[in-house]
DNA sequence: GTCCAGGCTTTCC
DNA sequence: GGAAAGCCTGGA
């Protein structure tokens, strides 16, 4: 998509921007590593860079980077080429569905790095998010690499694959996680693992290489498959998802399994979006619980 | 082959 | 004290 981009001293600012809403994108739980400041901007660490992102009426403004990285990183990250707006026309045929994209009406789904997406969503099993961004972020400032005085950026797989569990647990607080961690750094270091192949597969056959990694299921190889590689049709089932389901469309206590064969079903090739704008509804809203 | 119970660390409310 | 963007193992 085309975007009206004014260029100044370390910073841009893209006129009229719909479909753009920081707090929607950040704060919708598929990503962990952004700092919400006193101006109501987002700091995030990302592919070893810092970004600031402020709404600031219609417009939204990129500090601390340039164009050149805005072509070769962020227009990707953000997945700015995609028209949210038909995505969201098309899902809002579904009432339901209307509700919780009016009320996220500005969120994205990002275009994470594979490796830090893996790692990011092991921590996450039967975790709570306020817990999780604090493991990443123990993570990233004792295995990562120093940006400047307060960013580090997220370790490589090599460097992960050599630190000792226990060492992993004790620092980064991430508990039984520990070995799983580090066994799928191990696995994705020594090429037991292709992520670059993930990228061609459908979805099916990419879960299956990814549920061979400790520590990832089929809920957890979902979001990988969603955040970090775009595949739509993903549609992790966690327990908000289950709940908001449950609520609205089952009307009974239904395993995750046949949740996510009703999801499929009914959001066909939309079921990735359809379930990140029904996870943030129902989580901010509490419904269900 | 599928399904389910129990266990797993630690933090947050 | 219960719940948390679940996974793994063992047994029916």
């Amino acid at each position: 998509m085309e975007y009206n981009i004014i260029e100044e001293k370390n910073r841009l600012i893209i006129k009229d921007m719909k479909d753009f809403d920081p707090k929607h994108t950040f704060e919708c739980g598929q990503a962990f590593r952004w700092t919400l400041e006193e101006d109501n901007s987002y700091t995030i660490v990302a592919f070893g860079k810092i970004l600031n992102v402020k709404k600031e009426d219609e417009d939204i403004i990129f500090s601390n980077t340039n164009i050149d990285d805005f072509n070769n990183i962020w227009y990707n990250y953000f997945d700015l080429a995609r028209d949210y707006g038909a995505i969201k026309k098309e899902l809002s045929k579904d009432s339901i569905l209307k509700e919780a994209t009016d009320f996220g009406q500005g969120m994205r789904i990002l275009n994470q790095d594979p490796f830090e997406t893996i790692i990011s969503f092991i921590i996450s099993a039967n975790s709570h998010i306020p817990r999780i961004k604090k493991s990443i972020d123990l993570i990233a400032r004792n295995y990562g690499e120093k940006i400047d005085d307060i960013y580090y950026s997220f370790p490589t797989a090599e460097v992960l694959s050599k630190a000792d569990p226990k060492d992993i647990r004790e620092i980064c607080r991430v508990g039984f996680r520990d070995v799983r961690i580090v066994g799928t750094s191990k696995m994705i270091f020594n090429k037991e693992i292709d992520l670059n192949k993930i990228r061609d597969k459908n979805r099916e056959d990419a879960m299956k290489d990814l549920t061979a990694l400790p520590g990832v299921g089929p809920k957890v190889a979902d979001c990988i498959l969603l955040f970090a590689f775009h595949k739509d049709d993903a549609f992790p089932v966690d327990v908000w998802v289950k709940r908001v389901m449950e609520y609205f469309y089952l009307k009974e206590e239904t395993s995750p399994k046949k949740i996510g064969a009703y999801g499929d079903k009914k959001f066909g090739k939309l079921a990735g979006y359809a379930q990140q704008y029904l996870f943030y509804y129902a989580r901010e809203l509490g419904i269900g619980k």
